[in-house]
Order: C-alpha cells, then sequence, then structure tokens
DNA sequence: ATAGTATTGTAACGAACGTTAGATAGAGAG
DNA sequence: CTCTCTATCTAACGTTCGTTACAATACTAT
C-alpha cells in the first residue's frame, strides 16, 4: 500500500534537493535522511540517481508544461497570454520547483548532454506553436515574425522571474507588458 | 616570474569547470589536471574551492559588467541597447564563461546565500539605471516605467540566449526586438 | 498457519573528494 | 658557496560519496 507513497515522497524530496543543491550538490543519503527511509529504499524505487534527476525532467517536467498548454483558451490573444503567465503564481510549491528544474536543465546549468537534446526538441517547437496561436491576430503587422520573437522572449524572462527567482508577478504588469510587445495586433 | 601565470591559468581553468560541471561537480583534482600543475598548487593561490569560485564572480563578474557598461554612449537610444546587446556575440570564450556563471549564480543555481545577497543588491540598481538612460526619450509615453520594465525583461532573454545558451543573435534581430519594444519613443 | 513475495533495514565496499603536512627544487643575496 | 625564500611536488589524512550484498520484516494468497 505504501508503494505509491514512498516513491512519490522519495520523487518529492528529491525535486527539493536538486533544487537547491543541483545534481552534484545532492546527496542520496540526504533525500534518504528528509524522507525519513534508508538509504537502499531509494535504491529500489529508482534504478540510480540519475535515474532519479530523470523521471523528474522527463515525466514530471513535460507532464507539466503539457498541462500549462492545454488549459490556453483563445478569445482575446492578450488575455490568453496574460493567463498564461500569471497561472504560473499560483502553481504548487512541488509544481513551481519541478519547472524550476526543467529550466536550469533547458539553460544547461545542469543535467547531462542526453536532456539537453530533448530540451532541444522541445525549444524548436516554441515558435511554430506561437505562430499557429497568433498568425491570425498579425494579418496587419508588416514584421510579424520579429513580434513573436519578442513575445516568446518577454515570456521567457516572466516565466523565469517567477518560476526561477521565486517572484509574484502582478496580473496587471504581465498583462502590460505583453500589451507592450503585442500593441497593434488585430 | 611565473606566479601571475599560474594563479591566472588556474583560474580560467577553473571557470571553464565551474561552467560545465556547476561548484560542486568541480572537483579540483580535475582543475589541477587541466592546468598539469599538481593538487596543492591550487591551494597556494587560492584559499579553497569556494575561494576560488568567489573571486571569479565577485571579481571577474562584477568587473566585466563594469566594463560593458561603460561602453555606453547615448546617441540614438534604439542603437545603444542594439550595441549593448550584441557586443556580447564577441565577447572572449573566457568573458562568455565569466558572464554565463554569474547569470547561473543570478538566478540561484549556483553559489551560496552571500553570493545570492550580492547580486540581490546589483539587481536592485538595473531599474534605476535604466530609468535614467530613457526617461528623457519616454517623454511623451504614458506607460513609461511598463516599457522599461518591459526593455529590461526583453533584454535579460537576449543577454541569455547569447551568454548562456550560447548562440549568435544577428545584430538585425536585435534591433528589431528592442525598435518593437520601444516603439513610438522619442 | 504457512509459503512466498514485496518492502524495508543494517552494514559495508571501493572510489573520489577537499584539504594538509612536509619534502624538494630553484633563484637571488651575502 | 651557503643561506633564505618562493614555488612546486609527493603522499597521505579523514570524510563522504554512490552503490550493493544480504538480512529482516510485513503483507498476501493459499
Amino acid at each position: 500500500m505504501a508503494e505509491k507513497d514512498m516513491r512519490e515522497r522519495i520523487k518529492e524530496v528529491a525535486v527539493e534537493h536538486f533544487n537547491i543543491n543541483g545534481y552534484h550538490g545532492t546527496t542520496i543519503r540526504n533525500i534518504a535522511k528528509d524522507v525519513d527511509c534508508s538509504l537502499p529504499m531509494i535504491y529500489y524505487y529508482y534504478h540510480n540517481k540519475k535515474d532519479l534527476f530523470d523521471e523528474i525532467i522527463k515525466k514530471e517536467f513535460f507532464e507539466l508544461l503539457k498541462r500549462q498548454v492545454s488549459l490556453l483558451r483563445t478569445d482575446n490573444i492578450i488575455e490568453l497570454y496574460t493567463k498564461f503567465v500569471n497561472d504560473l503564481n499560483f502553481l504548487s510549491d512541488y509544481d513551481k520547483k519541478v519547472y524550476r528544474l526543467g529550466i536550469k536543465v533547458y539553460l544547461s546549468f545542469d543535467g547531462d548532454e542526453e536532456l539537453m537534446e530533448i530540451m532541444d526538441e522541445w525549444e524548436k517547437t516554441i515558435l511554430p506553436r506561437h505562430y499557429q496561436i497568433l498568425k491570425s491576430h498579425l494579418k496587419n503587422v508588416d514584421n510579424d515574425i520579429a513580434v513573436i520573437r519578442t513575445l516568446i522572449h518577454l515570456l521567457e524572462t516572466l516565466i523565469e522571474s517567477i518560476v526561477v527567482k521565486n517572484r509574484y508577478l502582478p496580473e496587471e504588469e504581465i498583462r502590460e507588458e505583453i500589451s507592450i510587445v503585442l500593441r497593434g495586433c488585430e
């Protein structure tokens, strides 16, 4: 009965430790201590340290991203992006840490080559996806691709502020900044 | 005679290692191996591992920032910021790695509490500094503070692209994006 | 109740870590 | 030539790391 619990608890604590100390700074012993279990328990549920780290990125992080994207409903385009960013303010602590860890790997500040390649693949999908969302609203804008690129760059910093630096970004400020970039569209 | 050389060589190699493997992933032994000197040499010039890391951030990184800022001459405001970002493309490999390491600490992905506080202090100076540069150009803009905030956020991602992700950003793209945010000013 | 499987624990392995004690080599001064 | 001081080395210390062999317990099905 405790299987699922224990496995999840280990992962939760691991997310915390990897976040604070990075991959190399995190020790299996410290994770076990915080989970309040013996050291080999972690090897019972995860093949090794790297396996534990990989599961957090490959499964938890990308599932979180998908969940986040699926919430998008297109009415007003500025409200769409404002909501997208603002929702991050209210992510659970666990999700925020998973997100933060994902960004850390995305910036190749942690993880290995294999995870970096996965991130690169994912990054390539970003521009086309936003182009799909925005193209109909940018008919009368000449440099539409540049606007989309700028928006993506802005979103990246806003996300980092909330998730990485752990700041609270007021919805009104988010809306202001997105409006400045998308000013004159639709 | 070789004193200055050896000390600098150790620091250069250390920057490389801290960049790739992070603080905890970097070992004094591997640094010594790449410098091609014995292990205690590093302790001859630096008090310990943390002292070596601290010198890179406290001295090298902040001196690089100051050097970068001092190059700014205000003629056209869009050209000013375009040049500021574009110059990063042509930073030496060493400076780029120092910059990258600084950003890593800035995002609290590495380093300790003490270095984080230094970064926080520095971050507080960013908005006022840009306000000083931009205020005269934003007389006829209503939400001037929001524009400055947006610009700072955009700059942050552009810098990260070049320095952290090690991409080359064409000058024209940089100018385009900055123009979109500063559109309508002056 | 018991056999068998799933879960957890104790204790240890070898390797690698940060750091230091102490020896050695080389150059300049007298 | 010898003394001194700086720069460098060899060798080791104690600690902690990831990982595993193996014993003990708890649960489940018969």
